[in-house]
DNA sequence: CTTAATAAGTAGCCGCGCTACGCATACCGT
DNA sequence: ACGGTATGCGTAGCGCGGCTACTTATTAAG
């Protein structure tokens, strides 16, 4: 998968991860790895700036503890950022519309 | 949409109108626009360059005509292009899926 | 006692879609 | 005759955000 293709997309990747649980940000990269197959590894340098920029915007909140020795920082989402889980998954249902009607639309839906 | 949910899928969009026709930069905009039901509105400053660099690529070439008093750039598929587009067309089948499944798999997929 | 796994973070690069222009011709209304 | 709109191509430069590469720290395994 070309690196920018997630571009617009990570926050609600993100906040997805989020819905229904909580989980610090090395687990929400392996729970996006097994939910996906696989197929998204992503770098720390693209998943703890990205939750700190769902903080600053009021999506998520997060609590420090200390399991095993180990800082982490757990996100959880707040009623905003549910509300921008909703208004993203809808985004990406039409976004795909839109594209998967131009890729497909091309040979045959005009005759 | 916002803006730059497009990143990495533009090349997609632009060989797939292309595809099985010629078209010049500006009719590629008005089909994109049709094709899309209005959502896509492209600027030129998005598209030409664009097209630039598919032609650079090798996966479109260009042809100047006149009509009507007005110099228009044609661009049609080549070989590599069709190739890329196959590929454009798999790898966007890829990334729904893959997104779908975490968009959609966080609340009900797991029980 | 070194390597890997777990855990969080930052600095800076880089690509590309977008904004905001410039240029030119044609057509329509008044 | 002239302004506005549509057609048509193009470039310069901004801004953003995902990524690379790095640092720091603790624990467990070898």
């Amino acid at each position: 998968m070309k690196p920018d293709a997630l571009r617009g997309h990570l926050d609600a990747l993100l906040l997805a991860t989020l819905d229904g649980r909580q989980l610090h940000g090395y687990a929400i990269i392996e729970a996006l790895q097994q939910g996906s197959g696989g197929a998204l590894d992503l770098p720390t340098g693209t998943v703890y700036p990205a939750l700190r920029r769902l903080e600053r915007a009021g999506h998520v909140v997060s609590d420090w503890s200390t399991v095993g020795g180990r800082k982490r920082r757990t996100y959880r989402l707040t009623q905003a950022g549910q509300r921008a889980l909703n208004a993203e998954r809808s985004a990406w249902r039409e976004f795909t519309t839109v594209i998967d009607g131009v890729l497909g639309g091309g040979k045959w839906a005009q005759q």
